[in-house]
DNA sequence: ATCTAAATAGGAATAATTCTTGATAAGGAC
DNA sequence: GTCCTTATCAAGAATTATTCCTATTTAGAT
């Protein structure tokens, strides 16, 4: 029972129910994506991962990746063509992209509401899942005086 | 005064009203898409516009695609990481992208209703814009004994 | 300790898009 | 109409993110 880390155990679970093993690897970049809820990159959990596994390479990093979203421990969060980014939040929710600071923010879903209201479908459609983003400029850059981004 | 074709007539307004010409290129860019409402990617753009205006390049179609877009006259749709598609509906609407049949339908937005009452927005967030959508199966494709497509 | 399949590192390959550059063309000044 | 300026174009190179390939390593089972 010596000190337990309490996620990382049900990870553990969550990928040996896989099949999988969980490696060296595979945990550190699930620590990372844990550890700054801020949706990195897969170059940004690169650099950061370095730090505790320094032999990692970006190709493990892009498969372990593959690995968290595949057994359901971490979502890929895509925002127009930009770089893939990862996020532990396996709530329902969608995200903010603030053009000025480029910070991504989690939205929570209202309690009661559906997606599915507010969008007309016309005829029997099986929604499996949905994506929504918001772009615009987050609370802290709309109080700055403008923060010279443009020009 | 000679039979002055509808959309095209506003189409040039807006783009001779940023400055920029109608082009050949340009016109035949603007016409496929409203053409055929299936959202194409650029490379389907590409391949019907080289039927009108054979020595188009790929490059002056992507071109084309962003001045459209630049001036409203077109949309992009974002999903996952795929290619882009483009859309010349305007209205408010979601996207349903089919697993299956890989077709995208518009879903208009129910009246009345706004996106940014399904999620909670922690603060003063400025909505620039969003992007919504959904995957799963279309109603077409649902109504199939399963189409051979896994497997 | 040995064996087998899974996982990794590293680099090559791919796909979509953007950038660069010299040539072409359109609209306005004269 | 001719000249000039600037926008636009075509073609291919370059870039970026991601995936693929393969030899080597490793974990877990026997």
């Amino acid at each position: 029972m010596a000190t337990p880390s309490n996620h990382t155990q049900t990870a553990d679970e969550t990928i040996h129910g896989r099949g999988l093993r969980m490696t060296d690897q595979r945990r550190a970049v699930y620590d990372v994506i844990m550890g700054e809820r801020d949706h990195p990159t897969a170059v940004e959990v690169f650099t950061r991962v370095r730090s505790k596994v320094p032999t990692i390479s970006l190709a493990t990093v892009y498969n372990c990746l593959d690995t968290l979203t595949g057994c359901g421990l971490v979502k890929t969060v895509a925002h127009e063509r930009e770089s893939a980014r990862y996020c532990p939040n396996l709530e329902e929710h969608a995200h903010f992209f603030c053009e000025a600071c480029k910070a991504v923010t989690d939205l929570p879903l209202r309690s009661r509401k559906k997606p599915e209201d507010v969008w007309e479908f016309p005829g029997e459609f099986a929604i499996a899942s949905h994506e929504v983003s918001f772009s615009g400029t987050c609370p802290k850059c709309s109080a700055k005086p403008a923060k010279s981004n443009k020009r």
